[in-house]
DNA sequence: GTGCTCAATGCAATCGTTTGCATTACTGGA
DNA sequence: TCCAGTAATGCAAACGATTGCATTGAGCAC
């Protein structure tokens, strides 16, 4: 690895002039700059990352820290993330914390004082227990955006309508002349899932139907997946519903598989309803119908929301982007007829 | 953010008194020592990791170059090179590549740079095109490994027999009484592949079954699956196979969707059978019948023979690490009744 | 009291950049 | 010919840590 002394002592230059060359600095000639260019090539010179950022503060790098890369949900976050960071002239590192507090702590710390510019986290966030790693960040008045995820100390947050698109979900449903309508609760501690709850209450309420504790079923013990025992001992008590709305798509896939096993045909005799639109949800079969979260522009926008605070670090933005769910049918919801 | 400077000046004592002291170095005493903890606790000094890896030239931080995220092999590796990359004290940086060879140049360029101590990739190397990212790191002689695909250069690398795999899938069939079986291949210039259809052959040659042409399906065109029009078309002319080994796990869950939609039940007129065990595959239904490749054991063998290199940079071990593969039976093959 | 050892601490160079300021060299106008 | 003005370049101080070597001073044996 040559560095710019090796490359000003072939060129009979000084250290800074070779930086300042290399940087298209206008004090600098056009034949020397040619000439510097040249030599640098020859000695495969490439800048070290490192001192440069130890002089500027800055890397031109932004992290997202990641809950859970095995969730289907954050690769194709992920994914938008990085394009948009490219094509704003920024790196992305991906960290998968498992939400565990410790390693997030020690992520943020580690990639802060290697001056990661900003973070994206999609962390999620239990109830009461606050996350340090984020607190920390925004002490420092450290650039840092949630996606996904409404976030304490205002955040800057990018994120989903969830109340609205659970009412959509309803009015979908009751639309298709369903009125008997489970819904499948997320995990309890993430305010999410709370919303989709409250805009399934929301919507049954609207529509005149009655509420009760009965038409929820758990879909989750802590942080597991549970809806293919409940449904299994639902359903073979007999109670099995016309439609169920569930607050995840990888519920409603646990659940379609469930239906399968049990024999019962969906859509004909069930109707389901899923919330996110992952990749997946799409090559299952019966198809899924759901509710889009538009991942690719939530990414794109965290992004952007990011590089803003990155390069004006005095302006404030609005603290929460919302975007706007929308439904879409396939074929796991059976239609009604006169439609 | 303080820095040790701050803490000197506040003990009043020098910066490599500090150094020392919070390195629990032995030449500086014990009543120093802790009281230059307790100040360092009161500024909550965080050691600047840039500064550090600028002179001790490592970072205790590894990178896993991961060619598409979106991919539902790489997560579940990913999980695997992370857990133990911390049990032996380093952290992980993903990096998407898109298989894209500019962004993986910049990719280790940067991060080469910024004294990531070595590297692990899962790139696809194309036949011919050489990777010239790998190239380069290899001949800095940096550590690096490559995980599921046999790279040049004699990289280690940690693989899984595929020949070996394929074989076992169509004695597997055979041994279920199927003969007529199809074989849907993956893109072609990706060497893993080709193993899986050596594999292929072989089982057939070794059963005494006679190979054609007639029986591969093309699964992909360039990158592209194109598995479920391909599967359609010869379906509808009639040629329907009672026994089906796809190349990979999703190109088998695109068949199955195909085979559903033609009203061709699995297992009972068609046997799939895959390759991969990827976690949806348990969830398909009818579940998937596949071959397993050990991921998290590999992605734990690939980060030890990676972290081995780093610590003893002169030591060579052995350049392939491979894996067995195991046949994981489910609902997608019909099993022969005398069995 | 002198000299010696050894533990505790400080000095200063170093890692590879960037950058404000000083310096040099060249140009053209008077 | 001389000077001002500007373009081109170099000097040296940062950035924040680590570390070999020098220094200090206390303790101890003689």
């Amino acid at each position: 690895m040559s560095t710019l002394k090796d490359v000003a002592k072939r060129a009979g230059v000084s250290i800074s002039t070779v930086s300042r060359a290399l940087a298209d600095n206008s004090h600098i000639g056009e034949k020397t700059k040619e000439r510097i260019r040249q030599i640098a090539d020859e000695l495969e010179y490439s800048p070290n990352y490192i001192a440069r950022s130890l002089k500027t503060k800055g890397s031109m790098t932004l992290a997202y820290l990641i809950p859970d890369i095995e969730n289907l949900l954050y690769p194709s976050l992920a994914v938008a993330v990085e394009k948009q960071a490219r094509a704003l002239g920024y790196s992305l590192l991906l960290c998968n914390t498992f939400d565990d507090p410790d390693l997030m702590n020690k992520y943020v710390r580690q990639l802060q004082s290697r001056f990661v510019d900003g973070f994206l986290f999609s962390t999620s966030l239990r109830k009461g227990l606050n996350n340090e790693a984020i607190t920390y960040l925004k002490s420092l008045n450290y650039p840092c955006v949630s996606l996904m995820r409404n976030s304490p100390d205002n955040t800057d947050s990018v994120i989903v309508d969830n109340t609205l698109g659970a009412e959509k979900a309803v009015d979908f449903l009751v639309a298709q002349g369903h009125r008997e309508i489970v819904f499948i609760a997320g995990s309890d501690n993430l305010e999410l899932y709370q919303e989709r709850f409250a805009g399934y209450k929301k919507g049954l309420k609207k529509h005149s139907i009655p509420y009760s504790d009965e038409l929820v079923w758990p879909g989750f013990k802590g942080t597991q997946r549970i809806v293919s025992q409940v449904a299994k001992e639902k359903i073979e008590s007999g109670k099995c519903p016309k439609a169920i709305f569930c607050a995840s798509d990888p519920l409603a896939i646990d659940l379609l598989k469930t239906l399968h096993d049990c024999k019962l045909s969906v859509p004909e005799q069930v109707s389901v309803i899923g919330f996110d639109n992952l990749r997946v949800s799409e090559i299952f079969y019966p198809s899924l119908t759901t509710i889009e979260q538009p991942f690719f522009e939530m990414g794109k926008a965290a992004v952007k929301l990011l590089v803003a605070q990155i390069e004006n670090p005095n302006k404030r933005n609005e603290p929460n982007l919302i975007f706007e769910t929308k439904v879409i049918v396939r074929e796991s919801v059976k239609l009604s007829e006169v439609k």
